[in-house]
DNA sequence: GCATCCAAGCTTGCATGCAAGCGCCTCCCG
DNA sequence: CGGGAGGCGCTTGCATGCAAGCTTGGATGC
């Protein structure tokens, strides 16, 4: 064992974001890669995936590819069967319900605790209103996919706004399941885009308010419109 | 790839509950290995953990400990720096805080959806009175340990009643941290135990008596109560 | 025709080996 | 005596190889 080891780590303890990419690994370029192919629909429903197929598609050993299939099994996306193979997990019906009541759940609870002291810093206040006018952008200019990614990014911004970092965490394993929900079952029309975005200018106004209550009546509002087009 | 990947697979997707562990890979033995030391507090604060010492200890090689620190750094119990060595991710001490109000969140919006076609299925109810037989058990004997244990496995039984997958996979991560804070900050006591186990009878009545307010009500001044302990 | 058994092909699980990265310690030079 | 550069030991990342398990197809006996 190392000198290091004997101390503590501050630097490695910094956990969300990684700012720096130099290399990414095999490891880690075969898990994007499989799991941007489970999530976008590319691999169709509850099936495939073999080490060796995604080891020889990337040109590396599998290994590292075995790395990422098991991170995917974590994650619920793939179910490894010992010595049989790996299946892309077929999303049960009743799942897009599932995750918006847990969607739900933890935007109320983060969205009371980010309005507990007032409003937030202004840092959080102006990323709020930067990804709006992204949004309004995107709308405007008819590019559903661009609103389709902001939108999910304000939500976001509204979890991390509370600073609880293990809501974040949690939130981040809805986002997937989400998006994988949108790819599969729907394709989001302008209709959509218009409702998403004034209600997002909505929950924006009540942040900058302060107004917590208002701010819970929107987000449950917001997600019950959605469970309408799930 | 195999014929059998062609179709689907009904067996893989039975997701919940290996009932048959014949026997563990040493993948699984290493990963159980550590993340038992991490939640038990042996390895301390924030450091240590060589892939070849676990290794060496276990009697595998390094690849399935490998596999295992990769788990472990998706699930933030262990921070992996690339070349350099895995050191164990030390609790914020807001962290006790984020995740009781995560806690609150998933208990609330699971206990009012289990109660939402009135009482839960009788195996449910079953399961519930046995678990807080065992507490009683557990209570009166001063087993402070299998009354903890049964303490968490009654609540992950009411969030399991809500037949909510996702659900159950964000409380399990949760129900980790939550035995890590348990072992680093406080030993529970007798006093503890009592309250917890009166309102543990009092939300099982509720559940039986189908009343979603009741339970909801209850599940929130039972997490308040642990707020002022940890 | 049908059930059974066996062998071949695929798959993954894991051990091993090598190379590369990083920190620390030491040595050298100013 | 101080500062910098190099070597050494530690660590992990990944490729490779072998063995084991599951599935499946066909041959065999009834």
């Amino acid at each position: 064992m190392q000198a290091w080891m004997r101390h503590r780590l501050p630097r490695v303890t910094e956990r969300p974001g990684p700012p720096t990419a130099p290399s990414p690994s095999a490891a880690e370029r075969a898990y994007r890669h499989t799991k941007a192919k489970i999530l976008s629909g590319e691999v169709p429903g509850g099936r495939l995936l073999s080490e060796g197929d995604v080891a020889a598609e990337l040109g590396i050993s599998r290994t590292p590819v075995h790395e990422a299939f098991l991170r995917l099994d974590a994650e619920r996306l793939l179910a490894v069967a010992p010595r049989r193979g790996a299946a892309v997990l077929p999303m049960a019906p009743d799942e897009a319900r599932d995750v918006l009541e847990m969607r739900e759940a933890i935007e109320l609870s983060t969205a009371r605790r980010a309005l507990a002291h007032g409003s937030p810093p202004s840092a959080v206040l102006d990323a709020l209103r930067a990804n709006v006018a992204t949004q309004r952008e995107a709308a405007t200019g008819g590019d559903v996919d661009a609103f389709v990614a902001a939108d999910g990014a304000f939500h976001a911004l509204l979890v991390a706004a509370s600073r609880n970092q293990t809501a974040v965490q949690l939130y981040d394993l809805l986002r997937d399941k989400q998006h994988r929900l949108r790819a599969q079952l729907l394709h989001v029309g302008p209709e959509e885009v218009a409702s998403s975005l004034a209600d997002h200018e909505a929950m924006l106004a009540a942040v900058e308010h302060g107004d917590a209550d208002a701010l819970c009546e929107l987000v449950h509002t917001h997600v019950r419109r959605h469970r309408g087009i799930l």
